[in-house]
RNA sequence: GGGUGGUUAGCUCAGUGGUAGAGCGCCUCGUUUACACCGAGGAUGUCGGGGGUUCGAAACCCUCACCGCCCA
């Protein structure tokens, strides 16, 4: 390797002068293509496909860091990694962007018919859609783009119809009739997990059923669908109103007369007992009138208008009828309390906030028991990891207790259900390549969009084609996501991928991180206003400080705090990073030839070596455990402190000296950056790129070997030795800085002791980090570290005061851990039962205080008074 | 209501039985030819309350309080 291939480094380290063009020049090498005939072991994540119609928020800049950390690893490694990116195409969101578009020039969709506006949504995704995918780039994601796959795509579209067929033929998939959650804004059906619980208030009115004859009073915070009543039920042990059961109550406001039914399910202490039945307006009561043959009432339209009740309500809103119909009964003096603010939680429409509304109606859903049975068994029986483990429970409790999956979805865009109707009734369920006999018209609804992204870890590998690429990288190795959103898909990632491949389960590992919240762990939003946006923190300090801190910020399965200076004090540390290298190389740090042997070398160089064998196997290891915030806690410190605080500072009188010793600890700091670069590329992979290409000369890091670790060459004793040159260089800064003498200003100084401390070789380098010239002089003052001690000549002008107070503080302090070792060494229990290790261990405290104590005391007793 | 996580330095968080830690912030000093996006030194906690187990508890058990999340 020579020198001629390395580049200079500019003076000062600025992100965007680096990022944009190393991104640039690892596509054009074609770093992140992964192929399927390779022979190397794969490595395979797919991305969580975000929304077409998404951008780039700080929890994908977390998950994507995880991410490519990951891969980047996985890659150097020498694993055949694939990180496959994508996007899904978000049938309600999508569909609301486009209408609103369409609203602006007066046209609905309707105005345009099917056709002609899913070509439009087309052209939107075209034009503006996938906003995401450029940004990505911005963070450094080392996907494969040329398999950027669409849940629309052709190949994906051929999935889902060969899923539906399937499941369909084993009766997982039926249409029926139910109570679903029903949009009034969407004018569509949602799944459950699409309807979000809020607190609302509302009011909770008990209204008076009956005549002179018989009269029960109900309670419910939806006065208006009373109109749709067709039973009032009690629960049959409740003696207040078992004379009732079975007996007929006129029903107001419609002049019907319900009966009064008896069922279990209702909370004799929930309100006055009693409750209204509206059977095609609430999913429990459509339950309870299923087991008594209730009546079905059907009171409003898709749009969530009063219709069909026969009352003056009907062509009012929903709300406003609440109140006029709360209105009419107190006139007739039936309201007999009233409750409000009434704080309840109330279903809101994920996409567009509107108040969900339960509604009877004939849709096409999973039937979802059987393949969450082997959904959760998979993770049960250890074939599919969830980490951490802490949060399986979560998983195993939704899982366990999923209802049917409405898949059916009264909107255009998206995959069309593929159920053909004929003439007479018939149903033909058509998989790709078939067709439906003539005549036969094809349900115009299309599928949740959920439904192809379940499919997601397998149809953009080639499913259902037996591809090379399924046979090299399925089952995926790890999914990484927040835990918010394990139900979402990952749950139906798995029921799909476990029943398509034929009980192969779509990933190993499901990796959880948590949330990013603001400084101080308060949920972001929008209304909070309390939103971070990651590009704006890439542009002010670089994309590798945003990974940095998001990488430090994880714990797993945890939420974590994110705050600007965070961020700041990450683009500090790569500025460090960046000066440190540069003072290296300018220094003469290569890495020609081979690495010296280490008992060639002094101890600061083995010390450093051997700290730098411990992170790498430390960082390793925390890697694969999922640790990224111990992971770049220890990558931090060991670059910070050992490297730039000691390292280079107690070597600065090695290079200044020059000759044979400068040449070994040349080579040995050119090792330790390169080691040290490649285990911090896969976090932060811009600045590491450029320093390490700058410092060997190769071609990238992108493609480099992982560092290993030889625990076998660490040298334990250098440590030792290093950690007692530290106590005495602290010990003297100490005593310098109470003495108020300035760092730049130089003493004269003897050292007592560094021979038999096994420091002799290590004077100059001490002499030279703490400003000591010069052995000559008159000693008027003295400190003791590690058994060696150091006099100083302050030319008379000692600070008594300062040195008295500097020597009664440690004195005191060891007064104190001597006096607790003590009281453990006399406890009588604590001999018996302690471990020989620990009593020793305690012991040898209480020798080490006992010295410190006698030592102070008599340095003490010599200072003038 | 059912589950579940948490409560440790001013803030955000590590720390699963043997002398309480990190980052940021704070205080003092400093134009040391790598770095002021820096260096050196320093201060700061009856580890939410109460009980228990143990020679020994921030950690294990019980209980209470408060905060959060998911699901109804």
């Amino acid at each position: 390797m020579s020198g001629d291939t390395k580049k200079e480094l500019a003076a000062a380290f600025v992100p965007a002068d680096i990022e944009a063009p190393l991104y640039k020049k690892w596509l054009a090498a074609g770093y992140f293509k992964a192929d399927e005939n390779s022979t190397k072991p794969p490595f395979t994540i797919v991305i969580p496909p975000p929304n077409v119609t998404g951008s780039l928020h700080i929890g994908h800049a977390l998950d994507h860091t995880i991410q490519d950390l990951l891969i980047r690893m996985k890659r150097m490694k020498g694993f055949e990694a694939l990180w496959l990116p994508g996007m899904d195409h978000a049938g309600i969101a999508t569909q609301n962007v486009v209408e609103k578009m369409l609203a602006t020039e007066g046209k609905s969709r309707h105005d345009l018919g099917r056709e002609a506006f899913v070509a439009k949504v087309w052209q939107w995704k075209a034009q503006s859609g996938g906003a995401i995918l450029d940004q990505m780039k911005r963070l450094g994601d080392s996907v494969d783009w040329d398999r950027e796959a669409f849940t629309m795509d052709a190949q994906l579209s051929k999935a889902v119809l060969t899923i539906f067929k399937r499941l369909y033929d084993a009766q997982l998939i039926y249409r029926a009739e139910r109570i679903i959650n029903w949009c009034p804004r969407c004018l569509t059906a949602l799944s459950d997990i699409e309807v979000e619980h809020q607190d609302d208030a509302g009011e909770f009115v008990s209204i008076k059923y009956g005549d002179d004859e018989i009269n029960i009073t109900v309670a419910t915070t939806r006065a208006e669908t009373m109109l749709g009543d067709g039973a009032v039920a009690v629960n049959p042990n409740d003696d207040r109103y078992k004379h009732m059961i079975g007996k007929k109550v006129l029903l107001p406001l419609v002049d019907r007369y319900i009966p009064i039914i008896a069922d279990e399910l209702v909370d004799p202490e929930f309100g006055t007992g009693a409750v209204k039945v509206t059977a095609a307006h609430d999913p429990n009561d459509f339950e309870m009138a299923m087991r008594h043959n209730v009546e079905i009432v059907v009171i409003m339209n898709e749009h969530g208008v009063m219709a069909g009740t026969g009352t003056k309500f009907d062509g009012m809103d929903r709300f406003d009828a609440r109140k006029a119909v709360v209105e009419e009964l107190r006139k007739q003096g039936r309201v007999v309390a009233e409750k409000r603010p009434y704080v309840h939680a109330v279903g809101h429409c994920q996409r567009c906030e509107t108040t969900v509304e339960p509604r009877l109606s004939k849709q096409w859903f999973v039937k979802v028991a059987p393949l969450a049975k082997a959904a959760g068994d998979a993770v049960r029986s250890g074939k599919v990891k969830i980490e951490p483990a802490e949060m399986s429970p979560r998983y195993f409790e939704w899982v366990d207790n999923m209802h049917d999956w409405c898949i059916s979805r009264q909107l255009w865009w998206g995959h069309r259900i593929p159920v053909f109707y004929g003439p007479n009734g018939e149903v033909v369920v058509c998989g790709p390549d078939e067709q439906a006999p003539a005549g036969y018209e094809q349900d115009p609804d299309v599928l949740d969009t959920w439904f192809s992204s379940a499919l997601w870890p397998f149809s953009t590998l080639g499913w259902p084609d037996n591809s090379p690429s399924l046979k090299k990288f399925y089952p995926t190795s790890v999914l990484v996501t927040g835990y918010d959103i394990l139900f979402f898909w990952v749950a139906r990632m798995m029921l799909m991928g476990l029943f398509a491949m034929d009980g192969k389960q779509p990933f190993n590992v499901i990796a959880l991180h948590g949330l990013v919240r603001d400084q101080f762990g308060k949920k972001m939003s929008k209304s909070r206003g309390n939103t971070v946006d990651p590009i704006e923190f890439m542009d002010k300090y670089g994309s590798d400080a945003l990974r940095f801190t998001l990488a430090k910020g994880a714990n797993p399965g945890t939420d974590q705090a994110l705050a600007e200076d965070w961020v700041a004090g990450s683009r500090n540390f790569a500025t460090k990073l960046w000066n440190a290298s540069r003072f290296a190389m300018m220094n003469g740090a290569n890495v020609d030839g081979d690495l010296p042997d280490r008992s060639q070398l002094n101890a600061i160089d083995n010390w450093i070596l051997t700290r730098l064998d411990q992170s790498i196997s430390q960082v390793d290891e925390l890697f694969e455990k999922y640790e990224f915030a111990k992971a770049c806690d220890l990558i931090y410190h060991f670059a910070w402190n050992d490297l730039c605080d000691w390292y280079l500072e107690l070597s600065k009188s090695t290079f200044n000296a020059g000759g044979a010793p400068a040449q070994l600890s040349k080579r040995v700091l050119g090792e330790v950056l390169d080691k040290l670069l490649r285990l911090m590329h896969p976090v932060m992979p811009f600045i590491t790129e450029e320093l390490w290409c700058s410092l060997t000369g190769g071609q990238s890091l992108v493609i480099a070997q992982w560092p290993a670790s030889d625990a076998a060459k660490q040298d334990l004793k250098s440590v030792e030795l290093v950690n007692k040159m530290q106590e005495i260089v602290t010990e003297i800064r100490r005593f310098r800085a109470d003495q108020g003498i300035k760092t730049t200003a130089k003493i004269a100084a003897k050292f007592t002791g560094l021979a038999a401390a096994g420091l002799a070789d290590y004077e100059s380098a001490l002499r030279f980090i703490v400003k000591c010239e010069g052995s000559e002089g008159n000693f008027t003052a003295k400190v003791e570290a590690a058994n060696v001690v150091i006099e100083f000549d302050l030319t008379g002008a000692i600070d008594l005061v300062a040195e008295r107070a500097r020597l009664s503080k440690d004195l005191a302090i060891a007064q104190k851990d001597r006096d607790t070792a003590k009281v453990k060494l006399d406890n009588e229990g604590f001999m018996a039962k302690a471990p020989m290790e620990v009593v020793s261990e305690i012991r040898a405290r209480l020798a080490e205080t006992s010295a410190d104590i006698e030592r102070l005391t008599a340095l003490l007793e010599k200072l003038p008074k």
